[in-house]
DNA sequence: TTGAAAGCGCTACCAG
DNA sequence: CTGGTAGCGCTTTCAA
């Protein structure tokens, strides 16, 4: 079932066919029907490789992700969808669950697919496959690492700007005792966000103590982190969260250890999820544009020429799971 | 950057650089050497849409879904895609959002990639595209979707089972003022939740009171849902929900509205989602097994024969966001 | 063990 | 306004 069929059926040639079918040229209104016809009655389906193949252009964009169930990434890929949409194009969405492996089959995948741009979206990049990314003809960018390269655009944030914010908030609160909740991956720029918490943290050294914990990018990774916090016997009145997604499985943990927030312990996110308005009690966060995120990737990959960097700065988002620290004199008198 | 340019960098013939490149036939080692040097060098990456159309497999499996932002969709996603990859597939996974046009689109888009099969995970599908699905010689497995066709494989959830557990947990609880919060989609089998509550709640007319409301997929729907129930003035004891996703979102809106949960109003979902247990007091709801449907997809659309229909039922899970209703006899005295 | 060449289905260009 | 046809890059016989 092809060109040629529908062609032979119809009574024209497959060059008609397809000018018919892609709306291109001029064909004569009888014969446009005609062809229309025999593809309906053939429920003739064009070969999308074959014509990428003779074409050129597949009109599609390309997004790999680190957590498609991060609310994050999946915010990012409807903005870029949207946009995409708009101007007839596809994007294909995968997923790499952080695992480098995956990350550079996926690259090779989408790379092979001959797309129209492609966006790296996640938290795992090395340097290797950079410097390879920033050899291809194909438009790319990449968002959130660290060194640039020339022939690529980076999207970054300025979670140093956000980490700062947040914490100040929390020390001005009055807490002296907290720690950090982070991802496993070490890599890149979410080390920001932690490296950030233990600079801030240590200039009040020792008027502040801290501790960290890792976990998984997910509820149970943050879960995770709190229970191993409390499990060594550091009481902190304040966790800082690497993002919304963990926070809300550390805001559950701590249920279950009958904390209450903020009464016991305050408790930030980092991104401004949906999600983070939904928990109950709403959760202190700082607001990452995902919205200009996708138009930007989207802007970026199809118009030239580009900016080679874009910086964008978080929003504080303040709202009810962070408190001022009861002091010890009113909970004991 | 092609095959030809491997091969005459190489000093052989494409034929060769093809069987080295694909692990396929006898290749002298020397020889397959000196090819993955070369198209290392030259940094080859192999088109796909030429391998596709020149071979017929691609080895990919394609994924309709309603809605990714609702975790249980990626959920299915997930599994299926452990499945594939361990099979050496690759999933395609693309998202309509409920929008009946962006699924006939989809559709004709998947179909045009020659895929090795594809999973249709909707809401919205309607007879004539199912119709159109089982004239396709591609392996077609449809999940919640009403009547049966031949050539294709339906996986169903017993969801009359699950609500009606659900219903009458309510019940047996004191519940007499119920309310069913549902989505906007009327079409296909997420109507049978509906209805089965509506059923239910009738039998028990008119000792018990009810009224429904609707939203869109999500927490704002839910939100909304559960304030145009209060708006009008109905005051439900318990409301049922048919899905966690929209159930996280409804339980905010009670919250907002100063209602307790379970205290003053029970709250069910559907689906058992991970959110249900992390949301604040977690939801009772009724589980679907969507790691089993992952690997059911994989299966069918992989392993012939098949069987032409698959029943799955799912499970009720008490959690804390049901309770016995408050004897109005107890709050007054 | 390797090479030559015939497609796969479509687009795009050049004729008519 | 329509047809003929040369590729697009790869796989796959069939020979050598």
């Amino acid at each position: 079932m092809n060109l040629a069929d529908v062609a032979r059926r119809a009574g024209v040639s497959t060059a008609t066919v397809s000018r018919v079918m892609n709306n291109i040229g001029v064909v004569r209104e009888e014969t446009r029907l005609r062809v229309t016809r025999a593809a309906e009655e053939l429920r003739y389906y064009p070969n999308f490789h074959a014509r990428a193949l003779a074409g050129g252009d597949s009109r599609m964009i390309g997004l790999i992700v680190s957590n498609l169930e991060n609310p994050f990434f999946l915010d990012i890929f409807r903005s870029l969808e949207a946009a995409a949409h708009d101007a007839d194009y596809e994007v294909l969405i995968t997923n790499t669950g952080y695992r480098s492996e995956r990350l550079h089959a996926l690259v090779r995948l989408m790379i092979g697919r001959r797309l129209s741009g492609l966006a790296v979206v996640v938290s795992e990049m090395d340097e290797a496959l950079l410097d390879e990314l920033a050899h291809h003809e194909l438009p790319i960018v990449v968002y959130d690492v660290g060194s640039t390269r020339r022939g690529l655009v980076h999207i970054n944030v300025d979670y140093r700007a956000g980490m700062q914010r947040l914490v100040s908030h929390l020390v001005e609160l009055g807490h002296r005792r907290l720690a950090f909740v982070g991802h496993h991956t070490t890599l890149g720029p979410l080390q920001d966000r932690k490296e950030t918490f233990l600079e801030i943290v240590r200039q009040f050294s020792p008027a502040i103590e801290y501790r960290t914990a890792t976990g998984a990018d997910g509820f149970s990774g943050g879960r995770e982190a709190v229970r191993a916090i409390f499990g060594e016997g550091f009481q902190p009145t304040a966790i800082v969260c690497v993002n919304d997604f963990m926070a809300a499985g550390a805001m559950r943990e701590l249920r279950a250890l009958n904390l209450r927030v903020p009464e016991d312990v305050s408790l930030t996110g980092f991104d401004d999820i949906e999600l983070a308005d939904i928990i109950s009690p709403p959760l202190t966060t700082s607001h990452i544009p995902r919205d200009l995120i996708g138009r930007l990737i989207f802007e970026s990959l199809t118009s030239t020429p580009q900016p080679r960097e874009i910086l964008l700065t978080p929003t504080f988002v303040p709202r009810g799971s962070t408190a001022a620290i009861l002091q010890p004199s009113c909970v004991s008198s």
